[in-house]
DNA sequence: CTGAAAGCGCTAACAA
DNA sequence: TTGTTAGCGCTTTCAG
């Protein structure tokens, strides 16, 4: 038998602002500046209020404010698939820290569909988010956000970004973290390194595979195309990939993956081929999941920091909410090569 | 050079229904209608709002609508840790399910934090949304929840629950599943089976241990208390917990895991100790992640399938939308043994 | 320190 | 088929 079942179980009217100032012959403006803690009003209505606020089982109501005050203390969050635990990781943190600006997020997900992300802006724009961080759909085009300028909500594109349109960015060092990938491979001996995954149509599958192929230059070793296997970052694309690349005529003795899920997929698929990563094929990953240092073997990937993708943005987004004329910004972070037991001399 | 932008570019005054109703010199109530296609306006009518709206770029204004209509379109979801791949697949598969219904998950996380999940409520509840779907912190109570009984809003607990509340609930088939898979070890000549994981602090564990020691009495098999190592279902929790039964005087042959990441934890300890799940040990898991299938040696796991799961929950929450008198429901799901190769003859 | 009153943008009667 | 009007619950001047 709860307290608040038995305060409201007649259910007569719902708790407003308007019903606790009715009982407090107060006005409805004291109640408010109570419940928010203004200075202003006096400490003893403000205890009478809260408590009967409380008693009343009074719940703030985050709609009418919103409308009054132009701010929904939401931030909309537009991402393509919290499934692949990188970006699991990204939401759970973000979810935390503007958590502890007091706002929520609202979620919408579109996978690589671009109708989609259309109805998913669309929707996140009708309940007027105080920011909005977006990583878009592979093909996206500046018009699909075109519409997001002049609504002058604060906009922050995470690790994916699109050309063209004045919203800052986070991401990390793409083609330096391929480049130092490709390197560690080709000291290793590797000669004949092949690419798996990175789409065209995404800024990080453009930047890792130009990353990757200046990596091949930087060490004086030829591009060849048949050693790559573009695509988005999937399991599956690692299972067919390796299967492929092994099947060339002069087939490679070492693989670096657009992500760990392609690395998963491609250690899999090594050993459908009798072969195994760490003993006779070298592999590496990018993001460091959870699972790249529990696999077996332990996945050599490159890490960009989750926890600091995920402040900067943040913190972008606050700044430009406190202040929108600030020129655009772009924040690129260093990444690292973790080197763990998937790659061995050639 | 958008089209929005011109229109938009001098700011002057938002584009609200009013500005398009006075453009076109009709009420608002009018062009109200017109937007959300109401059979009561007029074709010709219809028409001309709809393209002066996009052409003046009008962004529907949920709060507005929100506090007019009591509906907010918000579906708050309250999850411990999107972090665990499994609860990241529900997550996904509810954004599309509520998606379709034309609403947006509010999202909210909390671990297995109390106080945290208490602040979470609050917040979700602050934005008034048409249902709540909700996986409970370990530790929870009736009382945590109480006040949500009096704001009628249709609540499901899903795949954990909590005692003594009036909510609906789909869950799995948590003791049937582990009797299952603690009968297809026996049967491959296991004794000495270890449980890994189970918290008494949520039901699915309290659930899953009460079914392995039923499991272990259905093949006659003595239960020992030195062979649980129960707590909440982390892959460390997996490495300490094989470890610790390892290095009992008569260690298990064969271990039962409250998850998958357990399960993976344990595989990870058992190289450790130089042992093989698949080869000198035998593992089963619980869950289903992608990862187990692609693990090695595969995991042998439960599956509880997440479509359904979602289904569920969704229809529950969407009946009792227009039904609130319904009577509690609990929907319990089948589960699935899935035979791999981390399982082997004892 | 507190009250009165206006209004955010929308929808739902009801009237015309 | 369209217009008028009131009001959802809150915050914010401005007076007192």
């Amino acid at each position: 038998m709860s307290r608040v079942q038995e305060t409201l179980g007649k259910d007569q009217g719902r708790v407003t602002l308007q019903a606790i100032a009715a009982r407090l012959d107060v006005s409805t403006a004291t109640v408010s500046l109570a419940l928010r803690d203004s200075p202003v009003v006096a400490e003893t209505t403000r205890t009478r209020v809260r408590k009967l606020a409380e008693e009343m089982g009074y719940i703030y109501n985050r709609s009418a404010a919103a409308l009054r005050t132009d701010r929904s203390q939401i931030v909309g969050l537009g991402i393509n698939d919290i499934t692949n635990p990188y970006f699991a990781e990204l939401l759970n943190l973000l979810e935390e820290a503007v958590g502890a600006q007091g706002r929520s997020i609202l979620l919408g997900t579109y996978g690589e569909s671009r109708p989609r992300q259309q109805r998913v802006l669309r929707t996140l724009k009708e309940y007027r988010p105080d920011g909005l961080i977006l990583c878009p759909a592979g093909g996206s085009t500046a018009d699909d956000f075109a519409g997001l300028v002049p609504t002058r909500i604060p906009v922050v594109f995470l690790s994916r970004s699109v050309d063209g349109l004045p919203f800052d960015f986070v991401g990390g060092d793409e083609m330096g973290a391929m480049r130092t990938g490709v390197r560690h491979l080709a000291e290793l001996g590797h000669r004949r390194i092949a690419m798996l995954g990175g789409s065209d149509l995404t800024s990080t599958g453009r930047e890792r595979l130009r990353g990757y192929r200046e990596g091949l230059a930087d060490c004086g070793l030829p591009h060849d195309p048949d050693l790559e296997y573009p695509g988005y970052g999937t399991r599956e694309l690692g299972v067919a990939g390796i299967t492929a690349v092994l099947e060339r005529p002069d087939p490679p003795s070492a693989a670096i993956c657009f992500s760990d899920l392609v690395a998963f997929g491609a250690m899999l698929g090594l050993r459908h081929a009798g072969r195994e990563a760490g003993r006779d094929f070298s592999i590496v990953g990018y993001d460091d999941n959870p699972e790249a240092a529990l696999w077996y073997p332990a996945l050599t990937t490159i890490r960009v920091p989750p926890a600091e993708m995920v402040a900067n943005a943040v913190g972008l987004m606050h700044s430009r909410m406190a202040e929108p004329g600030l020129p655009q910004r772009r924040i690129i972070l260093p990444t690292e090569l973790i080197v763990r037991s998937s790659t061995i001399p050639a």
